[in-house]
This record gives structure tokens, C-alpha cells and sequence, in this order.
DNA sequence: TGTTAGCACTCCAAAAGAGTGAGTGCTAAA
DNA sequence: TTTAGCACTCACTCTTTTGGAGTGCTAACA
């Protein structure tokens, strides 16, 4: 169990490592207006926060660091329930009075000031489609063979995607496949169209279509498209900012993981409520074990449908940053349930 | 005027510079095969091409670099007419055969491989509106007042912009007003747009419409979409694999260039037929004053549409990229004109 | 018993010094 | 005109030195 002097000491400690970024002495904790008691004391203490792990030191006789289970305790335990800063919350306000109309705006928008406010790369992950319904299909002719096909989700997201038509089938019958598109999938959530697909339309074809083959074949390329999350990044290069980027080869290797859908997917998928910290070495992704990754969740209709998030080194402005996307995802969550 | 000789030595010493990145001495030169005198002649020759400019010295006893007149030079006179490798041909065929639907997706994979095939990092300017005309105009509701302004374009390319239906109009006078546009504007460039809207449309609503002021204000909402041209990268963290930017500063310097859309549009604007090489100092942008900038145009129906572009060190492989560039261009070019 | 002053000790970091080698320019001979 | 030879330069690397920040321990003090 820790003493009040002791989290007193690992919180000052750590407030000012997280700060300046360099080890940090008894001597320095001990000048500070509100410590009392001499650096010899806190010599003492430290070496007690440092057996119990929850610091370490980069050499024999250097300052103190936090460990992960330093930030993790710290994190855990040792942050004040956070208020935004003032320029901060004028900020966010901002950007969601700005009433911008296309979503991906709003996505954009956020992740780049999410990092410009932090300092931290962002990352933002759009609306999954496993709540999202599809609102309205559309095909709109080219000329010859070619036209474009047209979904409209619940969210606001309009998909586009180039189609051949079929040549077996007139123009009236097509219009007549598109009607019944509509009203069959309409409000079907995105990540059931293809079984609603297989197991419906193609009976309602056979009755209303004359060439029901060609359409059922037609239907299924239409619905062919890859059903990408969008990722949206922001400050890609903040950490360059960061010291303990100095080493291009560090850099390089975070940032091509952070090239990889893949990774992007395994960092923020499967998100739980609220606000999850993961720290240096617990995160699953090899290239980033030292960093830390702070998620926050955003819902419609009380269901997650996305995350946002904010990667930097592990020695990070928790307090700050948690406020923050505490705050932006609750904008979220409020503009996409009343909006749509 | 160079000596047939010095411009032998040149090229070997450029060549040799770009594959090795180090400063190149005498010696080196005249291990070579196929060459047949001395290390001594060729100090004497290449101080003379340092007095002439083209090469430097890092310091007085170390051997010789390129200068940027001595890379124009190289890129000027001493290239051969380019014969791409095998594998360049197969991988660039690769691409192109796989008949990608959308068009997005072919900048996309196009900035992928060309950066992947040359470790430098790949911009591609998507269609500039220029030449590009409006095929199709679609407002598709979406209940309520909301709708969303469905745009498609000659070069197959899909816009949409959420809009607020006016409160004064009725249903049917909003399809209508969609048959008008459709009429009047199809075929239009995208760039006359609003001055057609401007001289033709408001007289015609007043002709057809009740609420014609109503009308004119939604039409100038729908069009007031942000004409942005679509930037595709690739590769954007390669810069951190040459050896000249080992300097964390000196990438984020670049990067944080790459981000402004300012700057790529300085960067990439207004490209003239063919190929077009700036090195180092040439650069009209301060931050890539370091680097050397590769351009090729792709155009439509003969007029130039968009670019192509590498960027890396002054050191690059000249020879290979103008190559690739040179084929890419044209591939798309073909691609453009076929398919539309 | 907890706190503090004092001191020896450790180790990093930056500065200073020494040695090495790749490369040059110049000169004189072929 | 070309080449061999030689003195010279300068970046690099490796070692050594020095200074300072910080620690741990001990003994004295409240």
C-alpha cells in the first residue's frame, strides 16, 4: 500500500517527467513550493516507488522514470476527474458549431484538430456498419453499358461504385430491379445486405423479372463492394515532435504500421464503452508497444459505431488528452443521434 | 565545352553517387573496367569539372558530389533514352490490367506501386476540373428537408454534397428543377459551372418555377462544392529510408509540407506536355529545396487533366523513375480516353 | 522512529586528444 | 599528355579527461 507521501511523490514525479522528459531528481522534487520535506526523504521514498516497480532509473545514479506500471497507476488512480482547459473547450466548440455538412468533413475536421490541440497523432474511425442501415440505392446511367451505383446509409454516407449493366435486360425491367431494391433493403443494416440478399431478392426476381438470372448476377456485383471502414488521420507527423522520436528508425517503423489497415483495425477495433488507456508494452501490435493509445467510443442509437483515438510515446499528457476525447466523443455521439 | 572524357567521368561519378551515396574520390573511378587511366588523370579531370560547376566537395580532402548543375546536366544531356526493367514492365502491366472499377481506386493503387517501385514518395493530382464536364445531377431525399446532391462527371468520377431542400417548394417542382439542371447543365466543364448558372439558369427557373428565388438560392448552395482536386500519396514515409533525411528535423520539415494542399498544388500546378524534372534549388517551395521533383502529365481528349509525380533526394535514380513515369503517364492517359 | 545533513561513489555527457585512412593537389619524370 | 610519388588535409573513431547531477548510506538530530 502506498502512503500519501508516496502517491503525492509519484504523482509530482510523474506530472513532471510527462513535462520535461528528463529523468527527475530528488533535488528537483524537493525545490517545489508544496514539498516540506528535504531531498534525503525523498530519496528514500523514490527507492521504495522504485522496488515496488513503479519507477526505474535510466542509470545508476541518474533521476527517476516512470515504468509503465507507473503511468498505469498513475492513470488509473492518480487522475483528478479532468476539466477541459478553457481555450481547449472553445476549441471543440468550434469545430461542432461549424455544422459541416459532409460527415466525412466532420471526421476530417476532428482529427486534425484533435492532433493540432495534443500534439498526438489521431486517429479517427468512421461509422461501422454493423449499426448503419442503408437508406436509399440508386443507379444512375452513363450512357452505354456504364453507370454508377448509389448507396445512402443511415449515418449520411453516400458509397459510389461504377457498374456495368447487364445486356440482357431493358431499361423499364431495370428500373423495376432498382424499385424493388429499395423497398426490400431499405433499413437493413450494411453487414446483413448480402444474406437478405441471397435469401429474398433472388425469389422476388423470379417473380417480377423476366431475365432473373442475368439480375440476380447483376445484384451481386452491384453489392461486390468492399465494405472499408474509413480511417481518417490526423498529425501523422506530430511525432517527429516527440524526443523520443528522434531516431529516424524508430519513426519509420511506427509510421509504415500505422500504413497498414490492418494494424489501424487490430489497434481500435472491438472498443468497449468509454475510455480505454492501453500502455507501452500492452498493446497487441508489436510496433507500437512504445507508445500509448487512448480510445474513446462513440454510439448511435446506444450501439458503438466508431472510435477515436489519439497515439503518442507512453509518457503522454494523460489528463489533458483524456478530457479531450472524453469531450469530442460525446460531441459525436449527440451529432450523429440527432441528426440521422 | 566537356571533353568526351569528362563527360564520361561525369556520368560514372554521378551514377556512382546515386547507387552508393557517398562522396566519390579518384580511385574508385579508375578501379573501374573500362576505365584506362590513371587515378591522377582523373583528379586533374575532376577538379576541372569542379571548377565548371558540376561537382562539389564536401570538404577539401574528401571526393567529389554532384552539384544541382551537375544533376541538370546529368538529367539534361547524359541520360539515355530509358528502356524499363522486366520487372518494372510486369508490375506496372499488373496494374493496369486489373480493370480497377473506380477511379479512386487507380490513383490509389498507382501511388502505392510507383512509390513501391521506387522508394520515393508519389503524388498524383486526380482530374482537374478544367476539361472534365458535368454528365448527371441526382438529388436523392432523404427525409425531411434533407437531401443529398449526387454529381457525376465525364471522367467517371462521383461528387455528393448533403443539402437542405427549401421549406417553399413543393415535390414536384424540386424534380422539376433537377430536369432543368440536368438539361441545361449536362456537358458543361466543371469549371463554366457557375457562370452558366449564373447567365442561363435563374432566367429559365423564372420561366418554369413558381418560387424561382427560392430556387436560386438552393441552386447556389448545391453548387457551391468545394472544386478540391483530389491529391492521391504513396508512400509518404519512404523519405525516411534515404539516407539524406536521417535528420528527424529535416523530414518533418518536408512531411509537414506534403500536408499542405497549398503546397502541393504549388508544387504540381500548371504542368506543361511530358516530362518535367526540378531539382534542389529549382524548387519553387522552400521546404523540397532538398529534393528533386519528378512530373508527368496525363491528359484527356489531348488537354492535360493531371499529374504524376515523384518526389525524393537531388540523389535519385533519374534514369529508372523518368522511365516509369514517363509509362505510367501514358498508360493513363490511354486508360482516360478509351474508357470514357 | 522518522527526518535530515553530509559525504563518498557512480555514471553520463561533453570536451579534448591521438591515430587512421581516404582523398586531394602539386611536382617532376616518362 | 599522362602518370607516379609525396606531402598535406580533414573527417572519423577511439580513448581519456573532466564536470556535474544524482544516488545510497551513515550518523546525528528532533
Amino acid at each position: 500500500m502506498l502512503s500519501e507521501r508516496q502517491l503525492f511523490i509519484l504523482q509530482v514525479l510523474i506530472d513532471d517527467y510527462i513535462q520535461h522528459v528528463e529523468p527527475v531528481g530528488s533535488r528537483t522534487i524537493s525545490k517545489r513550493e508544496d514539498v516540506h520535506f528535504s531531498s534525503a526523504t525523498i530519496r528514500n521514498e523514490l527507492a521504495d516507488l522504485e522496488d515496488m516497480g513503479f519507477l526505474e532509473k535510466t542509470h545508476t545514479s541518474s533521476g527517476r522514470v516512470p515504468s509503465e506500471k507507473g503511468y498505469r497507476f498513475y492513470v488509473d488512480h492518480l487522475l483528478s476527474p479532468t476539466i477541459l482547459s478553457t481555450p481547449d473547450i472553445f476549441n471543440i466548440q468550434a469545430l461542432f458549431n461549424e455544422k459541416l455538412a459532409e460527415t466525412e468533413r466532420i471526421f476530417e475536421q476532428s482529427a486534425k484538430i484533435l492532433s493540432e490541440l495534443t500534439n498526438y497523432t489521431s486517429i479517427i474511425l468512421g461509422p461501422e456498419a454493423l449499426e448503419t442501415t442503408l437508406k436509399h440505392i440508386q443507379l444512375i446511367p452513363l450512357g452505354g453499358q456504364q453507370a454508377v451505383a448509389i448507396f445512402v446509409t443511415s449515418t449520411g454516407h453516400v458509397e459510389n461504385r461504377p457498374v456495368t449493366l447487364p445486356s440482357g435486360i431493358a431499361p423499364e425491367e431495370i428500373e423495376t430491379l432498382v424499385n424493388i431494391l429499395n423497398e426490400k433493403l431499405t433499413g437493413v443494416p450494411l453487414a446483413e445486405l448480402h444474406q437478405k440478399i441471397r435469401e429474398e431478392l433472388h425469389l422476388v426476381f423470379r417473380k417480377h423479372l423476366n431475365n432473373h438470372q442475368q439480375a440476380s448476377l447483376f445484384i451481386d456485383d452491384i453489392f461486390k463492394w468492399s465494405n472499408k471502414d474509413k480511417i481518417f488521420f490526423g498529425g501523422k507527423t506530430k511525432m517527429l515532435y516527440q524526443p523520443e522520436f528522434r531516431d529516424v528508425e524508430k519513426v519509420r517503423i511506427l509510421l509504415d504500421a500505422l500504413e497498414e489497415k490492418t494494424v489501424i483495425e487490430q489497434l481500435l477495433s472491438a472498443n468497449n464503452e468509454g475510455i480505454t488507456v492501453t500502455i507501452g508494452q500492452e498493446n497487441q501490435v508489436e510496433a507500437v508497444r512504445n507508445c500509448s493509445l487512448i480510445k474513446a467510443s462513440y454510439s448511435f442509437h446506444g450501439k458503438h459505431i466508431g472510435t477515436i483515438s489519439l497515439i503518442g510515446p507512453t509518457r503522454m499528457e494523460y489528463k489533458r488528452v483524456i478530457g479531450l476525447l472524453d469531450t469530442i466523443s460525446r460531441e459525436f455521439t449527440n451529432l450523429f443521434n440527432t441528426r440521422y
